[in-house]
DNA sequence: TGACATAGTAAACGTTCGTACACTATAATA
DNA sequence: TATTATAGTGTACGAACGTTTACTATGTCA
């Protein structure tokens, strides 16, 4: 019986990833067999069965390939107190994609750029993009995009016998009872921070 | 001389994207065709290269086609305290894809979860998620993930007069001189909340 | 040693692919 | 009204597709 390295599927695997980042879609039987270095398509045909195995990859029922964990872009570590691995050990790591993710509905969610710094110390700065979902019903304690003096804001929602209030997470700013009907424009369901 | 309704090609790229998001590649002509109601993929085909000219739909060397903007999973409205565009109005939006607009180097980045306060006048608390880039030298300012004590956390980066610091955003704690060599196992890139 | 499982080669199949060409029907324009 | 551009139908063709089968070579294990 042949025993295959260590290493044998997470070289074809990183191949076949470079493949799909490059072309953004996934290579066909032939394009596979080129890439592992094999002259027959048929060697990559059984070789992409064993990752599809591993669930590196998938087929849909015309057969052509899909991407399985293999679209996740970015790899997962522990969590940072805990001293975590070595981010030099490249095992076989789980990924995730930020999209999928962050969004659970991707027609209803929309990106906003924050300014000002009226939820600042719900640590949403001024620059932060907020992910929000028009879909979701807010309660009490999410943050929302709501409407006042016909200006769109950020702030707490709180509902309280009957009353709503919007309250900003920052002590500057005074808590806000509505005059009229109150505008959602959604629920924030994510923050996200670009440092570079 | 036909003329198209106003939100011809919307209905027709929301349904390619249904279609993508589905089933994780874009269709085929006659697949295309199917989704459109056509009866002859030659219309699909002529369809689709207006698609392409307008910048949603590209294809490869072989003539297959590819995700263009249609990749993006969320659109991108103004900034929340312009007045930004009501969420209600659907119009053909700029979107964008959160892994694509966080990552720059997939391989070198992984995410890591956050626990304990050190950071969180720097916006990042516990349970965020942090992405980090092992590739990126750190500069005076940036918040890196470094071993103290064979701990590893997260601090602000500091350079003065040859010497290097990490300093804490959490006034309770102090600034921290390393005795010896500082490993640092990368640069944070971008924060990532979750709420919901 | 002999039996066996595996890695890879090679060729063949029916199907689907992208693309091209000829054609019809419709609506706008001059 | 005659012209013209466009939306869509239908057919055809060579290339590439996924899949199957037969075969070789090689290393493992009893």
């Amino acid at each position: 019986m042949v025993t295959m390295p260590r290493d044998y599927f997470k070289d074809r695997i990183e191949k076949i990833k470079e493949f799909y980042l490059r072309n953004k879609r996934m290579p066909s039987y032939s394009e596979a067999a080129f890439l592992f270095g094999f002259r027959s398509k048929n060697a990559a045909y059984k070789l992409i069965r064993k990752l599809k195995e591993l669930g590196f990859i998938y087929s849909d029922e015309k057969g052509r390939l899909l991407p399985g964990t293999l679209n996740n872009p970015v790899k997962l570590l522990g969590s940072i107190s805990a001293g975590f691995p070595s981010p030099a050990e490249e095992e076989l790591q789980d990924t995730m994609s930020l999209d999928e993710y962050l969004i659970n509905n991707p027609t209803s969610t929309y990106l906003l750029k924050v300014e000002g710094d009226s939820m600042i110390d719900a640590g949403i700065h001024p620059g932060d993009l907020v992910l929000v979902d028009k879909s979701v019903i807010p309660k009490t304690g999410d943050i929302v995009v709501a409407q006042v003096d016909s200006e769109w804001t950020l702030k707490y929602f709180e509902k309280r016998g009957g009353a709503v209030y919007l309250r900003p997470a920052n002590k500057k700013y005074p808590l806000i009872k509505p005059r009229e009907e109150l505008i959602i424009g959604g629920v924030v369901i994510a923050n996200v921070r670009k440092y570079k």
